[in-house]
RNA sequence: GCGCCCGUAGCUCAGUUGGAUAGAGCGUUUGGCUACGAACCAAAAGGUCGCACGUUCGAGUCGUGCCGGGCGCACCA
């Protein structure tokens, strides 16, 4: 509601600028002033005019003397209460504070657009299927899923992937060390990863962990036996052998485990797209066969490239240059005519988007821990699901993927967008994006916590065994959180205990990881990811359960109170916020009125951070109002309910805001 | 050599298209619970926003050049 005003106010300005002054403005920038008493907006528009005077006519004017010419044509506008000039030639305007109020008591949710909208496929979490998760693939999969959550509460429609490349390397390593490490069958290798498990140490993803690590021994000791590797591979890739049998099975093993890793976190997915399927269906011939019809690579007959089809650099290399050391050409086909990662993943991208004329088989994998059936790609028509769903047909990709990948997936993007059909297919793909994000690091104080000295910060490394797995580190907070509840409520039954602790838990590990912005390393330090105090998850589900709390205490529902608030009038309401404590406790209303904003910056931004950051500040704001104000306690009636009008306010767009970041509101805390 | 990211308080980090006095958490010092439960609040101390020019009425934010740290630039995936 104050987005539609300002644009309001601004085709006022604009209007009036032309009038008197004959200047076509534009656009020009609103901004929230840093005090509540300076008032809701402020436009700086009169520095700029003031320039653009002097510039047309030579004439001098002062900034204030512009700004109060402006304020003199923005009276009676309704919402508006006042307008005033300050500084040295700001526009400020202060709105109708009753009007905004009764529109908030009554407001609903975030306003979606209801219509159908395109579908946008994000793609996360993606981890190798051959060992278990560390905490720098929750970053993944927290980034992931927030950015999920706040699109479809933005207005858009989303089809969330996994990609499980079950067929790579990494799944190579464990398969050889089962088989040539262990010397297991696999019935062996199936008694292990069934067997029952009494604590996490025992589990097959943990047990993987460590056998990863060895194999990177072994290999370091002796690098011939790289070839093992690559005979491994090989079979995997071909399928249908004792080996690739093994590596299916181990693969899916751990598939599982990162799925119920996951569910922990409240996250889950529509589809999980094997690399397995990608190959024995033969997507990338498919591919090949467009990507060389549209001219997008083209084959090169001389030159260091020569034998190779090649996607071309942005504009043309003048003849003659001297070739750097690095070829801009991106190699798609090798000279031997076998097809490189990103020729492999232009074809699952086309597929995405529904342009590569084939198709994955589908059946239902599980029911995720809310139910939603999560689905899985099968290249064996035979066992497909006769009614699946639709999956893929998107009009645009999101990628979360860590920054290192930024080349190949600028190149994913490219040839993509080569392909596009028309002007308006190019809009749409084009809002595609590989969302980069930095990786996470080991603080000093946390490697040497994991047996590692070190000055500064510690890479993980899947390969050495080093990092922070994400069930260890869960379990911890957990266990931490459980404690914290019970010192508190012990009246609770352990069953309740529980559920609390874990949502706690929960909180705390998804705002660790939303509060740094993506671009900026984590150095992961336990007393931090630890910490349910301060600028963390918990502390703001604290407040919204205060906020619950005084309902609860009241006997009251917020919707019984509403009635109340009916029979208020408009200048009780503005007497109200025009008392002592009127500035502060509108401040905290006109905060809490900025989440549709705040949302609609992180979608576009693909920034979950915004909404991270704007739901502690509001936390923050409403436990300053609640030290501020007993509630229960308020001897006048009115100002009573106007007051449980702001707390509800301000509860609804914290339940709201946590709701986007994947945490929920414990009941008691 | 080319490209991308980072550099803001002791530490870890925010700072939306350039705007009013640069913020938060932790840590340090100090004060506040017979309760809408202190997982909280209040106060203090702490800054040449890496450096230097430049653009602008106005620069942490934009431009150029340096310094320091990280990562890319495969006929690997």
């Amino acid at each position: 509601m104050a987005s539609s005003l300002s644009a309001e106010i601004k085709q006022r300005v604009i209007g009036i600028v032309q009038d008197q002054y004959q200047i076509e403005l534009n656009d020009f920038a609103a901004e929230i002033p840093p005090r509540t008493e300076l008032g809701d907006l402020a436009f700086p528009v009169a520095f700029e005019l003031a320039k653009r005077i002097k510039a047309a006519t030579g004439e001098k004017k002062n900034p204030r003397e512009i700004a109060a010419k402006l304020a003199e044509g923005l009276s009676n506008i309704p919402g508006v209460a006042k307008v005033e000039i300050a500084g040295a030639g700001y526009l400020n305007i202060f709105f109708d504070r009753a009007q905004m109020f009764g529109q908030l008591v009554n407001s609903e949710r975030l306003a979606d657009s209801k219509q159908p909208t395109d579908k946008i496929i994000v793609e996360h979490t993606s981890i190798n299927p051959n060992k278990a998760a560390h905490i720098g693939h929750v970053r993944n999969s927290v980034l992931g899923d927030t950015v999920v959550r706040i699109l479809k509460a933005t207005g858009d429609t989303v089809e969330t992937h996994n990609y499980i490349d079950n067929t790579g390397v990494q799944v190579a390593d464990v398969v050889v060390g089962f088989i040539h490490l262990e010397k297991k069958s696999l019935d062996e290798i199936k008694a292990i990863a069934e067997r029952e498990v009494t604590s996490r140490a025992d589990s097959f993803d943990y047990y993987c962990w460590d056998l990863y690590a060895q194999v990177g021994q072994w290999y370091e000791e002796d690098k011939s036996r790289l070839e093992v590797r690559a005979k491994t591979l090989h079979e995997i890739e071909a399928g249908n052998n004792a080996t690739a049998e093994i590596g299916e099975y181990i693969s899916s093993k751990i598939v599982d485990c990162h799925l119920d890793t996951m569910s922990r976190l409240d996250i889950s997915y529509d589809l999980l797209a094997r690399e397995s399927e990608i190959l024995h269906l033969h997507f990338w011939a498919h591919a090949f066969e467009k990507l060389k019809a549209s001219g997008v690579i083209v084959f090169e007959n001389e030159g260091r490239n020569k034998g190779c089809w090649v996607m071309k650099a942005e504009g043309e290399a003048a003849e003659g240059d001297v070739e750097s050391e690095h070829d801009a050409d991106k190699i798609i086909v090798r000279s031997n005519g076998t097809v490189t990662y990103t020729g492999k993943d232009i074809a699952y991208h086309l597929w995405k988007l529904g342009k590569l004329g084939l198709d994955f088989h589908y059946r239902p994998l599980r029911h995720d821990h809310r139910g939603h059936e999560v689905w899985i790609t099968t290249g064996n028509e035979a066992e497909a699901a006769t009614t699946k769903t639709a999956f893929g047909n998107g009009t645009a990709f999101l990628n979360v993927i860590d920054v290192g990948q930024s080349y190949p997936q600028a190149n994913v993007k490219k040839a993509v967008m080569l392909l596009a059909a028309s002007e308006e297919e190019r809009a749409k793909v084009s809002r595609s994006a590989h969302l980069a994000y930095e990786k996470v690091t080991l603080s000093a104080d946390a490697a040497k916590e994991l047996g590692v000295d070190a000055e500064g910060a510690v890479s993980m490394s899947g390969r050495k065994g080093l990092g922070v797995k994400a069930d260890d580190l869960m379990d911890r907070l957990d266990a931490n959180a459980l404690q914290e509840v019970q010192a508190r409520h012990a009246e609770l039954s352990l069953a309740e205990q529980q559920k609390i602790a874990h949502q706690i838990a929960i909180a705390a590990l998804r705002y660790f990881l939303l509060k740094y912005t993506r671009t900026s390393i984590i150095a992961f330090d336990f007393k931090e990811a630890l910490s349910f105090d301060g600028e963390t998850g918990p502390y703001i589900q604290y407040s919204a359960v205060r906020a619950n709390n005084i309902f609860r205490k009241l006997g009251r529902k917020p919707e019984e109170v509403q009635s109340d608030f009916a029979s208020i009038s408009a200048e009780q309401v503005n007497a109200f916020f025009a008392s002592e404590s009127g500035n502060d406790l509108w401040s905290l209303v006109y905060f809490a009125a900025r989440l549709n904003d705040v949302a609609r910056l992180s979608a576009d931004a693909f920034e979950p951070t915004h909404v991270a950051k704007y739901a502690f500040q509001l936390a923050k704001q409403f436990n300053v109002f609640y030290h501020d104000h007993h509630i229960l306690s308020e001897a006048d009636e009115s100002r009573k309910t106007l007051l449980l009008m702001v707390a509800d306010i301000a509860r609804r767009k914290l339940e709201l805001a946590l709701s986007l970041l994947g945490i929920e509101v414990p009941e008691k805390m």
